[in-house]
RNA sequence: GCCUCGGUGGUGGAAUUGGUAGACACGCAGGACUUAAAAUCCUGUGACCAUUGCGGUCGUAUGGGUUCAAGUCCCAUCCGAGGUACCA
């Protein structure tokens, strides 16, 4: 068997790939489109690991597949590349974040060019290039020059609003504004100086400043958006998290919680990102209910999903941020108030949720008014009611709530039951939607949804309360107290009046500082540069968050090198969306959201003819690393094989996975690795040392990281592709183990090997046998529709089937093979190029068209049918050929034959399963 | 706690959606070639029993159910992964 000289291959068609412009993709609007997409990385220090490239090769194949296909397909890629990492490294090194980012870079391109992508390289974008960041900021500066309107649900020009104002003042104006804004006339917008004017549009605009509660790192330097903070930690780098106020840029998102949430709909999306995405958004129906407070003015609003337990209420709780804690509280429970509520403040984000368990709360002196039974009920401050959601205080019903129930409980409180179905116990209250309302004044008899109705119906009449709908959602900080990002198009005039940059002003490129760190006077960096301002008019100082860049890059590479437009017109209606968006799950509540809020402002805006960007995504799984341990004794310098590790007090350490094949260590090289290597002894079994293994995340501390190139230089980027293709479904996350990549490699020279005799290359021009076409058909059925549905680990097996097939029947002929050849291309592009150019073409492969599927050779020419015996499928009869018009005959046939051989077999019963054999399809 | 997926040989994983479970690959065992090893090729490989009769029994986390027929559908339980969390 020949050898299959995989090294000199596959150099040779990268080169011939970059040289010749093999992927370039022009924007031809006489192909129909097709859009692959892979969420770009972050050029990190590590470089790729085998986990990276899973999902950009099942994109890269159906990419190659759609191209044979007959589509113009677009498949770009790029980086992500502002971001903490390398600015945490400048600050450390001194060095520019931008020399590290673009040694990272080209390493990444290296290695992704290794892997043999047909990615269209000349279309490549990095978000940290102002000629990328310009369109970022200009993007920026059309959501701050836009509000959203409820009556037409789109976000116009602020124009649009102010003329609004000019004539009727902002009364019956339904926008998406800051709460608290007030209604003023035309009369007293006219009044208003230029300052007051533009402190009153911040509440309308889309882009906003405001004081606002933010997740602050104090280790960064840097505040958070809400998906950027896990458990009261940072997601970069896991410092603590505390809640600060200040004056942040904020993105009105939650003016689109409506459409982000119904656009679900429509997109082919996994459901469990579309299920988070909903849970973030959080909608929930309710009312919100005034309380009176007994002996004054104030009222107590609530927000509730459960106006059917209205009578239920015993009490009522205010978060300790709540601004109606100062007028209620009592003079004799000032004290303990005050006590409670600076604590609350002072505790991070993290020290709350730790404690979650622990009641606490503190009684405010007053009493709110039922509003049915006219009674009594204390009202409390308590921690576990969140100033952010709802109005920022509950009416608590014990019964049907734990942790009203459990505050209850602590304070002594009564507990009333409300519906005939509930039952408590000492420890848990009981949410039932069941039963009957009982307790409960007019709702008596009804079921909980009649009674939410009817709730909400009485209040609306008493006017005492309305309909109401709540989100989750917050608005997002846009800020970042850092360096290595976009700056924000915004300078200051001398009032603190936030003035747009100019257009024509673009890019505001950042600039030159001489160290990453915060001023002295605790500036976010940008305070370090000379000149920061325009016409002496000082320039915002934070900068744009990671995700701004991502929220629109897609669109780029559309048209990446338009100097006029973020993307030109034409463009847009050519490409319009992405047919294939693949990536990580992991950005479910962050890029894959926020990217779907700028797509639908662009589009209100008119700027694409599209509101959802991509059609399809798909989720790749997680690699985990297989981390192999070996056992020291504890104390001595010797190591015990696994099998032994029982005998002894032992520690396990992670040992570096490239000593280790298949379990057994490497001695030798691990000795080597060793300080002191001639004092360590080893024990052995059946002459090896045999290491133990976990699964745990792919990392350099844990020594089980993979590199993708190691594999390249030793099997050859095909089998690397098609055995990462092969480890199991797309979707679902595995330990990389590198065992049976040689099954792989094995059948890629088997493959190699159809069409050589020893090392000359050899293929015969007979004409193709029956078998030898079903082979093939049933191929071509195979990946079309495996590439269609992405099962493409059971392709690979397709391929080793036929393949030894054709071997078993020594079949060289160029029929069969040529169209092999095209199959293969998407799964492995260096061999397929190689034997297209042998096989007599001197175009390249992705050129080829996908083969044709003749349906006919994949006909069975006979047909078994189940005879079934006392229930159990006993036997099958084979006969009979696949004509259409013996179908009936057949039928028939069939029972007569089942008869036959039933014969002289004396059944109890005998069934004959009509559906089955009706359904053989012919 | 809640939501969403999952649980199939020694291992990764197949199974046309209700029709002979375990494709394909790894691993393992045996054989061929070799002085030998490696490489390569061939054969076997869910478990148990019978293997001088070509077979039988049990098997898809566990326990029930529907069906002529269940890995697949229904109910309950257990376990694992991911998401989310005082969201009223």
């Amino acid at each position: 068997m020949a050898e299959y000289p995989f090294r000199k291959i596959e150099k040779k068609w990268q080169k011939y790939w970059q040289d010749e412009k093999i992927y370039e993709v022009k924007n031809d609007a006489k192909k129909p489109k097709y859009y692959v997409l892979d969420m770009f990385p972050y050029p990190s220090g590590a470089g790729l690991h085998v986990g990276h490239p899973l999902g950009y090769i099942a994109s890269d194949i159906v990419a190659r597949y759609k191209r044979l296909r007959g589509f113009n397909v677009l498949h770009p890629m790029g980086f992500d590349s502002f971001g903490l990492p390398a600015e945490q490294y400048a600050i450390q090194t001194g060095q520019h974040p931008a020399t590290t980012t673009k040694i990272n870079i080209d390493r990444y391109k290296e290695q992704l060019k290794a892997l043999g992508f047909s990615f269209d390289w000349s279309r490549e974008v990095r978000t940290s290039d102002p000629s990328f960041y310009r369109w970022t900021q200009w993007i920026f500066s059309l959501i701050y020059d836009s509000w959203y309107n409820n009556e037409t649900n789109r976000a116009e020009p602020i124009d649009a609003l102010i003329s609004k104002l000019e004539k009727d003042g902002n009364h019956g104006i339904d926008a998406c504004c800051d709460e608290n804004t007030p209604v003023i006339s035309s009369d007293e917008w006219s009044k208003f100086s230029g300052l007051q004017r533009a402190q009153f549009l911040l509440k309308y605009r889309l882009a906003y400043l405001a004081e606002t509660t933010v997740n602050w790192c104090p280790a960064l330097g840097t505040v958070l958006s809400n998906d950027e903070v896990k458990d009261g930690y940072s997601e970069r780098g896991g410092h603590p998290v505390v809640q600060k106020k200040m004056p942040q840029w904020s993105m009105r998102i939650t003016a689109y919680a409506d459409r982000l949430l119904k656009g679900l709909e429509s997109i082919d999306w996994p459901e469990p990102i579309k299920e988070m995405q909903r849970n973030w958004i959080g909608k929930s129906y309710g009312a919100e209910i005034d309380f009176q407070v007994a002996d004054a003015t104030e009222k107590i609003t609530v927000f509730t999903t459960r106006i059917d337990t209205l009578f239920g209420v015993t009490f009522m709780v205010l978060a300790p941020e709540s601004e109606l804690v100062n007028s209620l509280t009592t003079e004799d429970q000032k004290e303990e108030v005050f006590k409670y509520v600076q604590d609350a403040k002072s505790r991070s984000e993290r020290d709350r949720m730790s404690d979650a368990k622990n009641v606490s709360g503190v009684f405010t002196g007053s009493y709110a008014i039922h509003p049915f039974t006219e009674e009594k009920i204390p009202v409390y401050i308590a921690d576990y009611v969140l100033a952010g959601y709802g109005t920022g205080a509950v009416m608590a019903v014990p019964s049907g709530d734990q942790r009203d129930f459990d505050f209850a409980k602590h304070f002594d409180l009564p507990i009333t039951i409300i519906n005939e179905a509930q039952k408590l116990s000492e420890t848990t209250a009981d949410a039932t939607k069941a039963g009957k309302i009982i307790n409960s004044g007019f709702l008596n008899g009804l079921t909980p949804a009649e009674a939410i109705n009817r709730g909400i119906e009485e209040v609306t009449k008493r006017k005492i309360g309305t309909k109401k709908v709540n989100f989750k959602l917050r608005d997002a900080i846009f800020g970042r107290q850092r360096y290595w990002g976009e700056p924000i198009p915004i300078f200051y005039e001398d009032e603190g009046l936030a003035q747009l940059l100019p257009n024509e002003n673009l890019p505001l490129e950042l600039p030159e500082i001489n160290e990453y760190l915060p001023t002295a006077a605790g500036d976010p960096p940008l305070g370090r540069a000379d000149g920061w301002s325009f016409d002496g008019k000082p320039y915002e100082l934070s900068t744009m968050p990671g995700w701004a860049g991502s929220s629109w890059y897609f669109f780029r590479y559309m048209d990446p090198h338009n100097a006029n437009e973020f993307c030109g017109k034409k463009a847009l209606e050519y490409w319009q969306d992405v047919d294939f968006y693949m990536g990580g799950s992991e950005h479910a509540t962050g890029h894959l959201l926020y990217s779907r809020f700028w797509t639908k402002f662009l589009y209100d805006r008119g700027l694409i003819t599209v509101d959802e960007y991509a059609k399809k995504l798909v989720n790749q799984g997680m690699i985990q690393g297989r981390s192999s341990f070996v056992y020291r004794v504890k104390g001595e310098q010797r190591y015990v094989s696994a099998g032994l590790k029982h005998k002894y007090d032992i520690q396990a350490l992670h040992v570096d996975v490239s000593l280790v094949e298949k379990d057994v260590l490497d001695v030798e090289a691990f000795k080597k690795s060793l300080p002191n290597s001639s004092e360590t002894s080893f024990e052995l079994e059946n002459d090896k040392y045999l290491c133990g293994w976990e699964i745990e995340k792919m990392s350099k501390s844990k020594y089980n990281v993979v590199n993708p190139d190691d594999l390249v230089q030793e099997y050859g980027a095909d089998t690397l592709r098609m055995y990462e293709m092969f480890l199991g479904p797309i979707e679902a996350s595995k330990p990389w183990n590198t065992n049976g990549i040689d099954g792989v490699f094995k059948f890629l020279r088997k493959f190699w090997n159809l069409l050589h005799v020893e090392d000359t290359f050899s293929v015969s021009e007979g004409e193709a046998s029956k078998p030898e076409l079903k082979i093939l058909h049933g191929l071509i059925k195979k990946v079309a529709e495996d590439c269609e549905t992405l099962s493409l680990n059971t392709t690979v097996s397709a391929f080793m089937v036929a393949t030894n097939e054709l071997q078993k029947i020594s079949c060289n002929k160029r029929n069969i093979l040529e169209p092999m050849i095209i199959l293969l291309s998407p799964y492995a592009p260096h061999i397929a190029e190689e034997l297209w150019q042998k096989i007599g073409h001197n175009t390249s492969v992705v050129d080829a068209e996908f083969p044709e599927l003749d349906d006919q050779y994949l006909l069975e020419d006979t047909i078994e049918y189940p005879i079934m015996v006392n229930g159990k499928m006993r036997a099958k009869i084979t006969f009979g050929s696949n004509d259409d018009k013996e179908k009936i005959e057949r039928e028939t046939l069939a029972n007569e034959k089942i008869q036959k051989w039933l014969e002289g077999k004396a059944p109890k019963k005998v069934i004959v399963v009509p559906k089955k054999i009706v359904n053989v399809v012919v």
